[in-house]
DNA sequence: GCCCAAATCACCCGAAAGTATGGGGGCATT
DNA sequence: AATGCCCCCATACTTTCGGGTGATTTGGGC
């Protein structure tokens, strides 16, 4: 491709790695604007790191001429071994729930809401009306600074507040 | 990968041919630009700007190109999830995808769900319509007979499909 | 008795999520 | 050429969530 002079090929290639570079970097640059709302969230850095990467994998691999490859050399990159301990118990996690400042009440919701349930159905378990689950939804999601049940599971199970599904295997 | 079968190597190889060509042309375009008419010492913004767009799109497009068909680069920055601790891996979870008749897209929309992440920003990071989103996630339930997105990570972490989440401790 | 936190419930409203249906394009298989 | 997936997108509609505000009750602790 792009029949560069064959003076040499190294300075063809190095040239491929800064076009790489550069995208990665000006696409990370627009998602950073795109999501700049969203930057405290997640492993964002991970995911913008990574298409860097991505896209500099790929400019070397275009000007290699694409000859087989395909070595994944995507996988590599993020690999941070995690220490497996599961959910707190007893003790533990009533301190963590109190240093969180949730009530009893709003972590039995919480556990609800990890079992897939609706808000309407939580109520129904709780003998409770659908307001009021509301209510300690929203207390819940801002005690765990999160906007979507589905956050709030995550975290949760993050700091260990609740068990996470095993694969039954 | 995952589902598609059909994907023929030749596809991804067109693909980045295309790709290199046009990373190639561009490259050149710019030499001549910058060796021509467009200065040196002139207002740069300008002049980046534009490149920055050049290359933005470059790179959406090359990422929307092999993104359909083979998800080979979406996938990675998805996986960055924790390392599969309970997880089935590899060949098992594409048997298991397989199993459930989950295609790429449709897995790749799970991992986004189970990140936390609304529609809305599953739209954005994979370059594609909220619509779009709601579709994958609608065939998506229905495969994993499901309902809520609760739902859907709750029995995918049941299933392996999914990493859960450690406690950072 | 007073205060407080927790729990309960209500109403409103906008934003997401979910459902249903249809269409178009690409690609691989037959 | 026909067929079948898969992916993408759209429109329309219903339901659920989530945020905000306010109110009442109840059990303890000071």
């Amino acid at each position: 491709m792009l029949n560069t002079p064959r003076t040499s090929a190294s300075r063809a290639r190095w040239a491929f790695v800064l076009y790489g570079l550069a995208l990665g970097l000006l696409l990370a640059a627009l998602q950073v604007a795109r999501y700049r709302w969203l930057l405290l969230h997640q492993a964002q850095e991970w995911y913008f790191g990574l298409i860097a990467l991505l896209f500099t994998v790929v400019g070397i691999w275009a000007g290699h001429r694409w000859r087989s490859g395909r070595n994944s050399a995507v996988q590599t990159p993020v690999a941070l071994a995690p220490p497996p301990a599961d959910t707190l118990s007893g003790a533990e996690l009533e301190q963590a729930l109190q240093d969180l400042g949730l009530t009893s009440r709003e972590y039995e919701v919480l556990q609800l809401i990890a079992g897939g349930l609706s808000n309407q159905e939580i109520a129904g378990r709780l003998f409770v009306s659908l307001n009021t689950v509301k209510t300690h939804t929203s207390n819940l999601f801002a005690k765990l600074d999160v906007q979507r049940r589905t956050q709030a599971v995550q975290k949760a199970q993050a700091l260990g507040l609740l068990p996470t599904a095993h694969p039954k295997v």
